[in-house]
DNA sequence: GCCGTTTTCGGCCCGACTGTTTTCAGTCG
């Protein structure tokens, strides 16, 4: 379960905040419109007043630019975002301006604080959430639970026994799960998933879908999607995976399941004339699967999770390419699918040709046993060889970074001079000397000139000093840039997902000296990181600045985290030639390649 | 509340499953 919103149990929570005017970020804002809708959809208000809420919050988050810069550009019109109209516009500037939400306060007024988190539990929708309010006075999760297990459920109008099972089992399996997955515990799932229902799946399709397929940052439940002659047979044994799971439903082709461990796993069988419109509505996103729908029914067709069909006759489903294709569109990558404007670029052949992880020759960020990494250089530089890289570099911290036993600029040197020993052993595989530096608190370099000079791949990284104000960190990071010492900025933004928020810089001068002096961004494959996220690309991308993608690997088997670097990349839309380390050794350096 | 090559009204994506009810509303994805 997700902590309650309001965190304050049943004390009325207060009006509103009194930020001052334009300290409200976009995010801010998406929240304050989709409470308005969870409100106004309590409140058993026009489905498509609450929906527009919704998209108008989904809109704002998608935006790439502050609404509190965009408003002071007399130019800027509100109503050309999407989903954003008159009325819309107009609250948007009542909180930038005043720092209030008139409308939101008055519903916040007429239902008691905390009925909300009554729809976080799965199977409680606002109706129910309102009869339970307004019947039995409960307000809380804590109230919810503690009026489910005496029982009082049982009895209201729409409710009965097993409706009151259920919401126990998700109050308590819920709080298990904590949030979303990240991507390697995703990835695991779904590779254990795969191979145990292989026996039954056999040579017929199967697929992982969902958020996972779109390789988005974080996963909140896996969505398998089967063609399949018996469907009770992959259900019976989807079933026995796990012997501690939750049967959350199952009919004839649709089976939901909560694992031991919290997650949920729905499946979904289809015909195999289906398959490619049941793997193209399960891997979403949403709003990329309504924009498709519109698409089909502005030509007279309909589209659902059995095909695309004009009347009752089915013209297109067996394949995802054959729906996109009959839409007149090319196929779609599923990183792409978040509709951010890709069905039009699908339309007009504009798509960009995505890196894949088998064009990225090399891995320049690593760590071994000298400092935090589990294994030896000689067991890295393996593990590089069975991933078939041209070249691999050891970048392990630099003193600064005292808790992962940095080293100093001695240490250094001798791990330099093992690799100039061992290179000769690994004529398939290129070593080099590298580190992590640190960027220390005033912008100067963890290691002395010098040393530096000697090194063949430097990559800079922010470790303390996180709370500094954005122009403090943008000096610090140009500071770096400015060296010439530098080859790339490691996980430029520091954030740490669902633990720690990015710092902010002024982006604009950061990309423009990264681009004076050579210097590139990293997209970092950490599960826990996955920086440089899709905004940040979104604005580094206006610059003809380069990136690189990097494991950032502990361990052998972290060397694999690289592929979340690609998908990363991929979602920002980027191509090989973006990436400085899809380029052979000599090209490699892009100071070598933009002076 | 948004939107428009069907433009200022009348639409708005679509279907499976559950539980409670007695033919379907609510929820979910």
């Amino acid at each position: 379960m997700r902590q309650s919103r309001t965190g304050a149990g049943d004390k009325p929570a207060p009006d509103h905040t009194n930020l001052p005017p334009h300290d409200r970020d976009n995010k801010e804002i998406a929240e304050l419109f989709d409470e308005a809708a969870d409100l106004l959809a309590l409140h058993n208000e026009n489905p498509f007043r609450i929906r527009a809420y919704r998209n108008a919050a989904r809109s704002l988050r998608d935006l790439d630019q502050p609404l509190s810069s965009l408003t002071s550009d007399p130019t800027y019109k509100l109503t050309d975002i999407p989903g954003i109209g008159k009325d819309l516009a107009g609250k948007i500037t009542e909180i930038l301006s005043t720092g209030e939400f008139k409308l939101l306060y008055k519903l916040r007024r007429q239902i008691p604080t905390g009925t909300r988190d009554l729809l976080l539990v799965p199977g409680i929708g606002p109706k129910k959430a309102r009869q339970l309010e307004r019947v039995l006075g409960i307000h809380s999760l804590e109230g919810l639970r503690a009026a489910t297990e005496a029982h009082q459920l049982a009895g209201v109008k729409g409710f009965g026994a097993k409706t009151e099972a259920n919401i126990l089992t998700s109050l308590t399996q819920a709080e298990a799960a904590s949030g979303r997955m990240l991507l390697d515990e995703a990835s695991d799932l779904a590779n254990r998933l795969t191979s145990y229902l292989a026996p039954t799946t056999g040579n017929n399709k199967f697929e992982v879908a969902g958020s996972y397929r779109r390789s988005r940052e974080t996963v909140g439940d896996l969505d398998l999607v089967a063609d399949c002659d018996d469907a009770a047979a992959l259900m019976d044994r989807l079933q026995n995976f796990d012997t501690a799971a939750t049967v959350l439903g199952r009919g004839a082709t649709k089976m939901s399941l909560r694992l031991a461990s919290g997650r949920q796993v729905d499946l979904r069988v289809v015909p195999r004339e289906s398959f490619g419109a049941a793997l193209l509505y399960f891997t979403g996103s949403k709003s990329h699967n309504i924009e498709l729908r519109k698409m089909a029914q502005n030509l007279g067709l309909k589209l659902n999770e059995y095909g695309l069909f004009e009347g009752d006759i089915a013209r297109a489903g067996r394949t995802e390419e054959d729906v996109y294709r009959t839409l007149g569109l090319t196929w779609i990558p599923p990183e792409l699918r978040e509709g951010h404007g890709e069905i039009e670029l699908a339309a007009t052949g504009r798509l960009p040709q995505l890196v894949e992880t088998q064009d990225i020759r090399g891995d320049l960020h690593v760590h071994t046993d000298a400092t935090d990494g589990r294994h030896s250089m000689l067991e890295m530089i393996e593990a590089a060889q069975r991933h078939h890289y041209e070249y691999l570099a050891i970048t392990d911290h630099s003193q600064r970074v005292t808790v992962a036993k940095g080293l100093d600029e001695f240490q250094l040197q001798e791990q330099w001079s093992n690799i100039n020993k061992i290179q000769g052993s690994f004529p398939d595989i290129r070593i080099l000397k590298g580190v992590e530096l640190d960027i220390l608190e005033d912008g100067a370099l963890d290691m002395p000139k010098e040393t530096l000079k000697e090194a063949d791949w430097v990559i800079a990284a922010i470790h303390y000093g996180l709370k500094q104000s954005p122009q403090v960190i943008t000096k610090r990071l140009i500071k770096a840039i400015q060296s010439g010492l530098v080859h790339a900025i490691a996980h430029p933004t520091g954030r740490l997902i669902g633990k720690r928020p990015a710092y902010d810089f002024e982006w604009t001068e950061v990309c423009k000296a990264a681009v004076d002096y050579g210097c590139a961004l990293e997209i970092n494959g950490q599960p826990s990181r996955l920086d440089l996220n899709e905004q940040a690309l979104s604005r580094a991308m206006n610059y003809p600045v380069h990136f690189v993608v990097s494991s950032d690997a502990h361990s052998m088997n972290e060397l694999n985290f690289m592929k979340f670097a690609v998908y990363q990349a991929r979602r920002g839309g980027l191509a090989a030639p973006n990436i400085l380390n899809t380029r052979d050794l000599r090209l490699l350096k892009s100071k070598a390649t933009t002076s």
